[in-house]
DNA sequence: GTCTATATAGAGATAGAC
DNA sequence: GTCTATCTCTATATAGAC
């Protein structure tokens, strides 16, 4: 998967993909350690090394520089977690499955760049037009999750009367909250990854 | 405990502590729902019947309105569920006080009421100077837990080599972000608690 | 105490020179 | 493609009348 997102019909890409690419570099940034309202275009310009108003030869607004941005980062997320899943291979256990899915999640957040991070913390605070936009991909990966945690409960990991759709909601929050956590709190993801599990009775 | 907080000295107070009041009422309707970023002061003196330069006469900016709602709300969530706790008595078991805390920490954030719920939500939010000033609160509500979680631990809910800090930090991101779940996933405090407590295995 | 009017600042966005 | 300059809008905050 290339660092960020590409032209569709673009080998060698030109300056001007190659300046769109740092804006959004840029952008990825801002939002996963700021947040969607404390990002301006001015300090997204500054950081790809232009001024504000150059912004708009490449993208036609903020939101559509956000929505880039977040598209990009949750596919991300979404494609990292599958592939470590399915590096496993098809005689992984469920409950190696889970770990796996839980500790790229945590990559993503933590370690995996600004888009993936900016992808899943960023949604919420983003305008009502592009959170609507971001939903397909977002049920998507749900729907994935909800694939491993049936394949959890149905091994016994999980208690047979839990509901699924709670169970996967507190799970993203919990792992989602692990960006805001106070500098004490700080672990490697696999430490995360094991105190979750155990959290979890597994 | 009073709907919000009362002046120090007053019986019954004047007329300027009243309209004070539905000043703070109508900001932590308004940050509860539309958070931090999104609440305007014209929005909160329109709520409180007056207009936006009428709230200088009662509060000196934007953040000590905006302070004083955190800091009554956090700190009635913690007595809410502290007295939840305690109304069990003290031969509840471990697995009990737990469940009440969980209750009442989600009745906290979804139906005791705006500060409250404000107060858990939007700290992050908020500028640098609040959050520091609101840490000392957060941090008593957060030992509080911790004997929670320790008393849970020693009575084999939890398993015993669980890093205590992740373990609470998992848990207030996975009950505060209940708040944020889409209308597909509402369900009563109660069923969010049980819900909570079988994904831990409790 | 609350009003109207306004100062001030910052944001996103546009226009036209280069 | 990027610049400078500017427009517009919105927000916090202030000043002075009532």
């Amino acid at each position: 998967m290339p660092a960020r997102p590409a032209a569709q019909n673009a080998p060698s890409p030109r300056k001007s993909q190659r300046t769109r690419g740092r804006v959004l570099d840029a952008a990825a940034r801002l939002l996963a350690s700021s947040g969607y309202a404390h990002t301006n275009l001015s300090d997204v310009a500054a950081a790809a090394g232009m001024k504000a108003g150059s912004l708009y030869y490449h993208f036609d607004s903020k939101e559509a520089l956000v929505e880039e941005v977040l598209r990009y980062g949750t596919m991300h997320s979404f494609e990292h977690v599958r592939s470590e899943v399915e590096r496993l291979g098809p005689t992984a256990s469920p409950a190696e499955q889970l770990r796996a899915a839980i500790q790229a999640h945590l990559d993503s957040l933590h370690t995996l760049g600004d888009y993936a991070s900016a992808g899943l913390r960023i949604v919420d605070q983003a305008p009502e037009p592009i959170r609507r936009r971001q939903y397909a991909i977002h049920r998507r990966y749900g729907d994935y999750w909800h694939g491993l945690l049936e394949r959890a409960q149905s091994a016994g990991l999980l208690a047979p009367d839990l509901d699924l759709l709670m169970a996967r909601l507190f799970l993203f929050g919990a792992m989602n909250s692990s960006v805001d956590w106070p500098a004490s709190a700080r672990r490697s993801t696999e430490d995360l990854t094991t105190a979750l599990l155990a959290l979890m009775g597994v």
